[in-house]
DNA sequence: GTTAAATTTACCCTTTCGGGTAATGCCCGA
DNA sequence: TCGGGCATTACCCGAAAGGGTAAATTTAAC
């Protein structure tokens, strides 16, 4: 895949490779798109299975994929393209809008995620931005993937300047172990890591619990993790 | 906001507020948006106070914000916009590529990230289509974005044919104790509300701390959430 | 140089956890 | 009809967790 900076929007020829089972659509698509400046649509697959043997072979910029197909599934096959083609930029084109076939896919490797109602014209920018790498996600199924981003309440960095951090907020030590604590570590094995006694551990291990208002390990765990108060 | 479907890049006035502490950074923007047809840039402020009081009044669709403000920084500021202004959009423009600020700014409610080497034609696209509720992420930072999305092994729609759970997955009742035991209840609680003694609690803790090949359940708790075996 | 906050250690105590083992009843598929 | 998986209950036991309180030490700030 060529690159060209500063450009967000791909202006080279972009191989797009369609996977959907109504030969309907994917026709439908072929043509829609080969109108398209830039956007050379260079095979078309009706199955999951035939569609990474194409791209095994033909490493297209993106690959339109459709999530409900028969036998292997747009979510396993894009995991697959994923692994035989990792440049290859897999675009979701399906009807569903359930939060789970949303953050599955994002999750499985997907770059964007668009709703069969898109019209021609915003499917082939998609398309072009996809291929340079860019996340796109439908309006209507925006919301259920951007909630999922821990709202930031205790980033150290909202407020750079002389923040003397408004008390209630932990300290290095602690962080330091809640991030063994998320790691499943036990008290003792936090002691033997820091090279303190488990007493130690264990009163930082309290006062986190306070400062995090839990009342046990695994809320703190869990809120740690929920709100990004340690680097996943 | 004025909704209109099929289109996924707004086709109406889109109002349009920027953010941004360098005049000319900020007058450079409003010229070369004001060139773009349907988008009308209709107040500037350079700090994120101003901003916040500016949008209170006008309700724009979308905000360009700049994160590097002087005292509240746009970080704030974008918690700030959603609450006094719902629907407004917030798209950031940044030069930062940082994962956390990336990270915290999709989690602060914006919609959409871009950097500053973006070109003019393609942020008013952005911003057409972050006035509709898309979501879009730059190139460069998709990646960090998107690996925070878990990848769906187990979930159970992945094959959703004549697909037996092949083994080692947690039955719906270890699922629903896996649930709790996210939310930091104790075996005793856990009982109590599936209405079992203290002892099937246990069992079933055990064998999900088996199946997940984990030794603690804080690891399970984190693992459910990591892999997204727990609904959010 | 005094104060304040953070880090460290220690003791007490009760509750909970996790492992191991095993028995019972239930339902479904072979 | 006979398993096999699942849910349920039960027991024992050692280890760990969590609460409370207290104090010594370092570090940082004022």
């Amino acid at each position: 895949m060529s690159a060209q900076a500063n450009s967000y929007f791909a202006t080279y020829e972009v191989k797009v490779v369609i996977v959907e089972d109504y030969k309907l659509t994917r026709v439908g698509l072929r043509y829609a798109l080969n109108q398209i400046e830039n956007i050379n649509v260079v095979a078309e697959a009706e199955s999951a299975e035939e569609g990474i043997e194409i791209i095994k072979k033909e490493h297209p910029d993106v690959v339109l994929m459709d999530l409900g197909l028969p036998n292997m599934n747009g979510l396993e096959a894009t995991i697959k393209i994923k692994e035989v083609s990792p440049d290859t930029q897999v675009v979701i084109l399906t009807s569903h809008d359930r939060e789970e076939e949303v953050l599955a896919s994002l999750g499985s490797g997907a770059t964007a995620y668009c709703l069969k109602d898109i019209d021609p014209k915003a499917l082939s920018d998609v398309i072009k931005c996809a291929a340079k790498g860019a996340c796109w996600i439908d309006p209507t199924v925006a919301k259920l993937a951007l909630k999922l981003f821990p709202k930031p309440e205790n980033a150290e960095f909202l407020s750079k300047g002389a923040n003397p951090d408004p008390k209630g907020h932990l300290t290095e030590r602690e962080q330091e172990v809640l991030r063994l604590l998320v790691q499943g570590r036990s008290n003792t094995e936090i002691a033997k890591e820091l090279i303190v006694s488990v007493h130690t551990a264990k009163a930082h291990v309290c006062s986190i619990l306070q400062k995090l208002c839990v009342d046990d390990r695994v809320q703190a765990a869990v809120k740690a993790i929920k709100e990004g108060l340690v680097k996943a």
